[in-house]
DNA sequence: ATTCATTTTGCAACCGGTTGCAAATTTAAT
DNA sequence: ATTAAATTTGCAACCGGTTGCAAAATGAAT
C-alpha cells in the first residue's frame, strides 16, 4: 500500500541513497537531483517511514508521556501544553495511563521497546524512584510536578510544595483564623505530604493558633466532599488548606450542603489555580501553580537531553504566588 | 546500549531465527530451546524492538488518537477510557493535539509516517471529512462522537445528535415552559447543527410555544457564560438547552452574576453528563450521552478493523437518556 | 587542455527484527 | 532397525530506510 523508497528512486531513476538524501536535513544532493526526485516523489505520494529511519537514526522523536490521575480537571492544562508543546518541536507523545499501581518496571520495559527518545513523568505524586527506573535503564527522563530535593537524581521541574504549605500556612494566619485546617490529599502522595510540612512547620511557629490535619483519599472531588462531610460533623477549624483546587471544590459542596456560607463560616485555600478555580461558580482562592512554565520548561529539557544525555540532574523550581479570590476573608 | 537479537543468540548458542521464534506467539521451538533463549534474554535484559519487528509484521500496535477541544472537562473521561482500553488490548495510544484549523492532509501524513495501526478520531465537532481522509489513505478509522449518517463512509460510533435536540426540547416542553431557547456551541460543529435541527424540529410541532435560538463561541465554560449574559440583556427565555454542560455551566454561573436563580427563574438543561454535572455544585440536569460505550465500542471497531480493513462503514449510535437533577422546574 | 580540489553519486553493509524454505532432527509407525 | 511423517532449526532474503566509502562528475586554477 505504502510507497517506499525505492519506488521513488526506481521513478526518478537515481539510486535510493539519493532519495534518501534529498529527505535527510543537509545531506549532499545536487539541485537536479533533489528536483527529480521530489517529482517523483509527489507523483507517487511518497513521504519516508519514521520508524524503519529510526532504526539507523536511533531517534523515532516520540516522547514517552506518562500519568496517573487522569481525572483531575488540571490535566486538560497539562495535557493540552504537553502535546502542543512537543508537537511544535516534531515530537509525538506516546500517552501512558498509569492504572493500577503496577510498579514502573513495566513501563520502563513498554517504552523502551517503542524506542522513545524519552520520557516525561508528569505526576505530583509518584515517589522519585519511579522517574528513577528510566534513567536507570538509559532513558532520558524528566519529572513534571514532581518532589524537589536538592540532590536531585532525575531532572525535576515543578514546585517547591513544603514553601507552598508554609505560604498557605502563613496566609490563613494573616487573614487573622485563629484555627486553621491541612485538608491533604492521599498520604502516600509526595505533594500531600511535603506541603503537610511546610504547613505543620509554619504554623508551629505560632503558639496561639490551633491546627489540625487530615487527609482526603484521592485528589477529587469525591474524596474533598467527603472529608469535609466528616469534618464538619465534627468541630471544624475556621479555614482550611486543601491539597489542591478539586479536593476545594469538593469541598466547598459539602460546606454548602451542610448549609454553611463561604467565606462567612469557613475559608477555603486552595492550590493549583487550574482554570475552573477561577470559574465564578467558585471563584477559589488558590496557590497558583506555573503550569505552563513548568510545562514549557520541561519540554524544553527533555529535548535538551536528546542531545546531551547525561547531562546532570538538575531541579527546576518555579514559584507560586497567592490568587485572591472569593473563598477566605478579607485580611 | 539496548540488548538486540543477536547478542542473546549468541549467548545462548542458537540462531537468530530461534530467538526470534521465543518471542513470537504460536512460531516453532522445541521447549529445550527455548528454555536456553529464554535464560540468556533474561540475563541480558532483553526485550524485542517493537518498530524493527513492525517494518515485517506491518503491525506497530499503536494508535492515533486525535482531537481538538481538549479544554472540555468531557475528556477527562474521553482520554482515560481511551487510553485504558487501548492498553488492556496491547495497543498504544500516539497523541495528535489538532490546533490550528489545519486540514487533515497533515495529520493524515504524520500518523502514516508513524505507521499507526488505525486512527480513532474523537471529536464531534470536525465534519465527517476529516476522518474520511484517512479512510482514503487506507488508514483504517474510527469517528467517535462523530455526525450520524445512514450511509456512513467511515465508521461512526456516536450519539443521534437530532434525537437530543427532539428529546431536549419536548422535555422542556412538557415541563411546562412556554418560551424556549437553543444556546448552541459553536455553529459549525456537527453537533450543534444537529441539535440545533431536531430542537427546532420538536418544537415547531408546538404553536403554542415560543422558541428562540443563539449560539456560543466555542464549548467551552467561557464562551456559555459571554453568551448566556448577553441573553440576559434582552427578554430571555424560561428555559434553554445549551450546547453541552461546559457551556451550561458557564451559563449557570452567568445566571447567578445577573442575581437570578436555578431553576426558579430560569431553567437549563445540558448535555453530556459529564462526571462535573452530576458535582452537587451545580447538580445539573442533562442528557447523558453513553461515553464508556461509545469508547469501549470505538475500541472494538478499530480491533476489529485491524483484522479486516475493508469491513463495511458502519454506524453505532446508543441512545441519550435524560437525567434529572436540580437545574430544570419539576414537571 | 591538464591538474587538483570539491561536490555528488551509487554500492554495499547495516539498523533489529521476521519468515519461507530446505535441511536436520526427532517422533511414530511398521 | 528401517522408513515415513512431523517437528525443529538455520540460512538467507527481506521489511524501509541510512551512511561510510570510493568512484564519478563537476568546478576551479593554472
Amino acid at each position: 500500500m505504502a510507497v517506499t523508497l525505492k519506488e521513488v528512486a526506481l521513478r526518478a531513476g537515481v539510486s535510493r541513497s539519493a532519495v534518501s538524501r534529498t529527505f535527510t536535513e543537509g545531506a549532499s544532493v545536487s539541485a537536479k537531483t533533489r528536483k527529480k526526485v521530489e517529482k517523483a516523489a509527489d507523483e507517487l505520494g511518497y513521504s519516508p517511514n519514521f520508524l524503519a529511519r529510526s532504526l539507523t537514526t536511533r531517534r523515532t522523536k516520540m516522547i514517552g508521556l506518562v500519568s496517573n490521575n487522569f481525572h483531575n480537571p488540571i490535566f486538560l492544562q497539562v495535557f493540552d501544553l504537553f502535546t502542543r508543546g512537543l508537537q511544535e518541536r516534531g515530537l509525538r507523545p506516546l500517552l501512558v495511563n498509569l492504572t493500577d499501581e503496577a510498579g514502573p518496571e513495566e513501563s520502563v520495559k513498554m517504552l523502551r521497546q517503542y524506542s522513545v527518545d524519552g520520557v516525561i513523568v508528569a505526576s505530583s505524586t509518584l515517589p522519585p524512584g519511579f522517574s528513577r527506573a528510566f534513567r536507570d535503564a538509559g532513558v532520558p527522563v524528566v519529572h513534571s510536578f514532581g518532589r524537589f530535593t536538592d540532590t536531585p537524581h532525575v531532572h525535576i521541574v515543578g514546585i517547591d510544595n513544603q514553601q507552598c504549605g508554609r505560604m498557605a500556612a502563613r496566609c490563613l494566619i494573616e487573614k487573622g483564623y485563629k484555627s486553621i485546617g491541612f485538608m491533604g490529599g492521599p498520604e502516600n502522595a509526595t505533594s500531600t505530604q511535603d506541603r503537610f510540612d511546610g504547613f505543620i512547620e509554619e504554623a508551629g511557629k505560632h503558639s496561639d493558633i490551633e491546627v489540625n490535619y487530615s487527609y482526603a483519599g484521592a485528589y477529587s472531588h469525591d474524596a474533598g466532599r467527603k472529608e469535609m462531610l466528616r469534618l464538619l460533623k465534627k468541630d471544624h477549624a475556621e479555614a482550611y488548606f486543601c491539597g489542591d483546587d478539586v479536593l476545594s471544590i469538593g469541598a466547598l459542596s459539602a460546606i454548602e450542603t451542610a448549609g454553611l456560607t463561604v467565606p462567612d463560616d469557613i475559608g477555603i485555600i486552595g492550590l493549583n489555580d487550574m482554570e475552573m478555580a477561577a470559574w465564578e461558580n467558585f471563584n477559589l482562592t488558590t496557590i497558583h501553580q506555573p503550569v505552563r512554565q513548568i510545562i514549557s520548561s520541561s519540554i524544553e529539557l527533555i529535548v535538551a537531553m536528546l542531545d546531551e544525555p547525561d547531562r546532570h540532574p538538575e531541579a527546576r523550581i518555579f514559584p507560586c504566588r497567592i490568587v485572591e479570590r472569593g473563598t477566605l476573608k478579607k485580611g
